[in-house]
DNA sequence: ATGTCC
């Protein structure tokens, strides 16, 4: 297996910033050119520099960790380009938080072990003052969490209204993702498919065909063990940042903001529901045994992984070992997507339980955990975000024949229950980031940081003043608003770098998470 | 993130 060297003539002349470069203790600098937007020079300045987005305190957020796994994700095989976004602090190889394009490696690392994790926003048609009496909010809690639980190893409880999960279904439902029939089982409006980034992935060779081979494979292997009950998760959240929102929906008083609202179906001073999860325990065994078969390959063959870190292998386009990967990955995207549409569903419907006759449109489906195939720079390449994502605007020719073709699609970002949430669209700037953002506020302390340093009293003592009301007995302290970035800064850097504009603000009223402390 | 493990 060859590697490919770092193209030079990716190599863009950037201006020399005035100011002093930001310098990390690791050595690495970050070097200012706009009020969001810096670099990183290659250490052998042979290729592309690595794009930062980030006003000066979003700058300073950045931990050595992350800096030095940007580092390295840019100085890997293959890889033409890498963006860190505001919300970028360390993970699993590659940070939360980044782009990665390669035209030629597909990378693990760089999708993420929650294969698809992603935003939908539903909008219903109920008025805000219906939700302001508290024993509504919890009656709609009670109703939701009956039909989309939260936590580990949980799938759809009792209330299924005569859906059926066979085995059956379930492979249909990796294999073809939210088809017509797929979305008719499972209680789904079909037409909710148009309002997703992706409704279907298809295989390596874009067939449905290969995805069914890989899927024998993986059950004959017993690679993915007990099929039957991880096809009973769909329609759940799981646990840590996972979550279900309720959401009051602000358009922006802007004429651009209105007429972009008025495409994405979003109605001001009305109920919307935000949910944040993935692809539960089917895609994080199918992404796990990917680390493993790749590591083995990489052993067998004798190469060394980039940086010296294994949670970086990856796999040349064209082999089976790519191919391995992009069906794999094909599959966990198809559980991910019904997952999400399914959970908009039982929570239309528990809001039809609660308050009868309300009604519900899907605003859009995006995920900020997964590997596309698209344009970048004229040329084809794959596009890996791992906590970004996709923000292409109006006009650009991948949008065709979507209902956002004039527009540009919807880019849901979730900041915090207590500093509120935003629907953006993107702008022409995001050509400087492989038409990117990034995908919330990001963390900005570990789990077990916030834990220790944070006041678990006075954490729901603000969510009661705010009148945001959530599922627990306690507010999970680890999932804090203060355990996260200043989301203003960082939607201010989106902004200032010209990346995205907010269309609507979304203000939290009640959240579901998980939460082990409080669990029943 | 996770058929959850510090």
């Amino acid at each position: 297996m060859k590697t490919k060297p770092l193209d030079p003539m990716n190599n863009i002349s950037q201006p020399l910033s005035s100011p002093a470069p930001l310098t990390k203790s690791s050595g690495i600098k970050i070097h200012q050119t706009d009020e969001a937007i810096g670099f990183i020079p290659l250490p052998d300045n042979s290729g592309k520099p690595i794009t930062v987005i980030g006003n000066d305190a979003i700058r300073n957020s950045f931990d050595d960790t992350c800096l030095q796994q940007i580092v390295n994700s840019r100085m890997s095989p293959g890889v033409t380009e890498v963006i860190l976004n505001p919300d970028g602090h360390a993970g699993y190889g590659a940070p939360i938080g980044c782009v990665m394009v390669s035209p030629t490696h597909i990378y693990p690392g760089p999708v993420g072990v929650d294969i698809k994790c992603s935003m939908s926003l539903l909008q219903t048609d109920i008025p805000e003052e219906a939700v302001a009496d508290k024993s509504v909010r919890r009656a709609l809690i009670d109703a939701i969490t009956e039909r989309t639980p939260t936590g580990a190893g949980r799938g759809t409880r009792s209330v299924k209204k005569g859906r059926k999960f066979t085995k059956e279904l379930g492979i249909q439902v990796v294999t073809e993702g939210a088809s017509p029939a797929v979305c008719e089982a499972l209680g789904i409006p079909v037409e909710w498919a148009e309002r997703c980034e992706d409704s279907a992935h298809l295989g390596h060779d874009g067939t449905a065909e290969s995805l069914r081979k890989r899927l024998d494979f993986i059950l004959e292997t017993k690679r993915v063990k007990n099929f039957g009950d991880k096809i009973g998760q769909l329609g759940s959240y799981g646990g840590g940042n996972h979550f279900g929102e309720c959401e009051i929906t602000r358009i922006l008083d802007l004429p651009s903001a209105k007429e972009t609202a008025e495409v994405f179906g979003l109605k001001d001073g009305h109920v919307s529901f935000l949910s944040h999860c993935g692809s539960r325990g089917f895609g994080n065994i199918l992404a796990c045994a990917q680390f493993k078969d790749l590591e083995t390959m990489f052993n067998k063959w004798g190469i060394p992984y980039p940086a010296g870190d294994k949670k970086l292998v990856y796999a040349p386009l064209g082999t089976p070992e790519a191919n391995a990967y992009l069906d794999d990955m094909a599959l966990g995207a198809n559980f991910a997507t019904v997952n999400h549409l399914l959970i908009n569903a039982l929570v239309l419907e528990a809001f039809q339980e609660v308050l009868p006759g309300t009604t519900g449109k899907l605003v859009y489906f995006i995920s900020h955990n997964i590997a596309r195939e698209e344009i970048v720079e004229g040329r084809k390449a794959w596009v890996h975000r791992k906590g970004a994502t996709r923000a292409v605007p109006g006009g650009h020719f991948s949008l065709a024949g979507t209902p956002f073709a004039e527009t540009g699609h919807p880019i849901l970002l979730p900041g915090n229950p207590r500093d509120g949430s935003v629907v953006m669209v993107a702008q022409g700037g995001a050509e400087r980031t492989a038409w990117s953002v990034n995908h919330g506020a990001g963390r900005q302390m570990g789990r077990k940081h916030a834990a220790q340093t944070l006041d678990q009293a006075a954490v729901d003592a603000e969510f009661d003043s705010a009148d945001i009301l959530y599922n627990s007995r306690k507010y999970p302290i680890d999932e804090s608003p203060d355990a996260y970035k200043n989301f203003a800064d960082v939607l201010n850097s989106v902004e200032a770098a010209g990346l995205a504009k907010t269309v609507a603000k979304l203000e939290a009223r009640f959240v579901i998470k998980d939460s082990a402390e409080a669990d029943d």
